[in-house]
RNA sequence: CGGAGCGUGGCGCAGUCUGGUAGCGCACUUCGCUGGGGGUGAAGGGGUCGUAGGUUCGAAUCCUAUCGCUCCGACCA
């Protein structure tokens, strides 16, 4: 993609709003533009980071037999009224009537949904267990919205559902969620630590909450520190086998939110404890037959007698983790993008567009690369070199190709790192394989 | 939902106290110089001062209402 084509709106100055570094940095790099109090748009760059997101827990969703679907965001409000949620819901769900005087409402979540789906259309305990999931915008609205896509009205989450026929069954769903969860986080290059958590309005009482801990995350948490070097199981998991002592592991020791902190525990693990604050990504539940019950969901089972389905729900917000991997990997000039969710791989900089050789270069270097499929942006701008660097280093792609007359004369380029900072003057074909290697 | 603020050109702000018909920086447009970290000179374009009503000869400025947004707290993926 060349520059001039592309749409990104940056921003020299800090928007008074903007209070943590995601929020700034996301306005100022053209990623999202603010409709209302916690409503946004996602332009182009923002939106590439979103699907690259969104994309990674769908491959690792799927690597865990799990089912993407799709939900719509309007619900009717007698499947509410069902769960007994409609009325304990509060304010926070948007309420809505249509032209037929129906209520509707924008869906804050979807237990009730995928529930009405499944007892329809699941009979017997041979279709169990089922996955299901879909990445959806939810609205919940939020008395104060803050930090931007942090903590907005509308936001993107990834929510599955499990059904099992029993507890044990259930419980080996919800580790597999557990197991895909490390992995998906570690996947975005964040360090995410599971915690035992509140299980709030959706109810149970097995759970654990997702945090990544940052200066800016909104609750305090404490966890020890052996916690933090644990290891995250491979891509090569096999989510067949008895994945109990890999989550026995990972909550083998102390970690909890401020919700649930146990002081003796603080005395007890010393100076092995961490205090920090924690952004919330992901939350999973186990809850038995809560909505199952209230809904009527059962199959038949062996000795033909019904089953009322054990569930579980796991979220992810997808949105808010464009915010929180800023948080996690940012410097004084922007943005550090982790490989896996840049919106582009490498930025070209040309240092002086006219100069014949600085174009002809920067167009056979832009070219191998869409060749070889890297995602690339080429700033063609014909602007002063101090705003194209400003700008590369500001949305934070992890390579940057500078070339410019004095380099070329050599026949060299330079090759920066943008997590690392570290450049090296190389041929133009020595810079590609760096950065293919 | 309690508390505190702010709405003036695309962005950031001054002007409001003490009424006299709008200004600064950045950005933008054109041209020139410059050319390896937000460079520079000249010439331009753009605002019924959130909205509505009132007071006044006259309102960005005073009064009333209303809408929007932000920050702190309580609440939440």
């Amino acid at each position: 993609m060349r520059l001039t084509d592309f749409f990104l709106p940056t921003i020299k100055e800090n928007p008074k709003e903007a209070q943590i570094a995601s929020h700034r940095f996301m306005l100022r790099a053209g990623m999202i533009r603010q409709s209302s109090a916690g409503i946004y748009s996602w332009l182009p760059l923002g939106f590439r980071v979103l699907k690259k997101i969104e994309q990674i827990i769908r491959e690792e969703m799927d690597r865990a037999g799990c089912q993407e679907l799709l939900m719509p965001t309007i619900q009717p409000a007698e499947i509410w009224r069902e769960s007994g949620r409609y009325d304990v819901y509060g304010k926070e769900m948007l309420r809505l009537i249509d032209r037929h005087d129906r209520e509707m409402l924008y869906g804050p979540t979807n237990e009730e949904m995928i529930t009405e789906i499944v007892r329809s259309s699941i009979r017997s305990y041979k279709d169990l267990p089922k996955n299901l999931y879909h990445q959806q915008w939810k609205f919940r609205d939020e008395v104060r919205p803050r930090f931007g896509v942090m903590r907005g009205k509308e936001f993107l989450m990834k929510d599955g559902y499990s059904f099992d026929v029993n507890k044990e069954s259930a419980i080996n769903s919800y580790n597999k969620m557990f197991i895909a969860y490390l992995r998906t986080f570690a996947r975005m290059d964040l360090k995410a630590i599971p915690m035992q958590a509140d299980t709030g309005p959706i109810g149970g009482d097995l759970s654990h909450e997702f945090l990544v801990l940052a200066e800016t995350g909104e609750s305090e948490v404490f966890c020890h520190k052996d916690i933090l070097n644990f290891e995250v199981p491979g891509p090569d998991t096999d989510y067949s086998t008895d994945l109990q002592p890999i989550v026995d592991k990972w909550t083998s020791l102390y970690a909890a939110t401020d919700e649930k902190v146990d002081v003796s525990k603080h005395t007890e693990i010393g100076a092995s404890l961490v205090s920090a604050r924690g952004i919330e990504v992901g939350h999973i539940f186990y809850f038995g037959d809560k909505y199952s019950k209230a809904m009527g969901a059962t199959v038949a089972g062996p000795d033909g007698n019904d089953i009322t389905l054990e569930m579980g729900s796991y979220g992810i917000g997808v949105s808010r983790l464009v915010g929180a991997i800023i948080e996690a990997s940012h410097d004084d000039n922007g943005i550090i993008w982790p490989d896996a969710v840049a919106p582009f791989k490498v930025g070209i900089i040309n240092l002086r567009v006219g100069d014949k050789s600085c174009d002809i270069a920067c167009e056979e270097t832009y070219t191998k690369m869409r060749d070889q499929y890297v995602e690339v942006l080429y700033d063609d701008r014909n602007e002063s070199v101090g705003v194209k660097f400003a700008d590369m280093d500001l949305i934070g792609l992890p390579w940057q190709i500078v070339i410019g007359p004095r380099g070329l004369k050599e026949g060299k380029v330079e090759l920066k790192n943008r997590s690392s900072g570290v450049k090296e003057e190389l041929s133009i074909n020595d810079a590609l394989n760096n950065i293919l290697g």
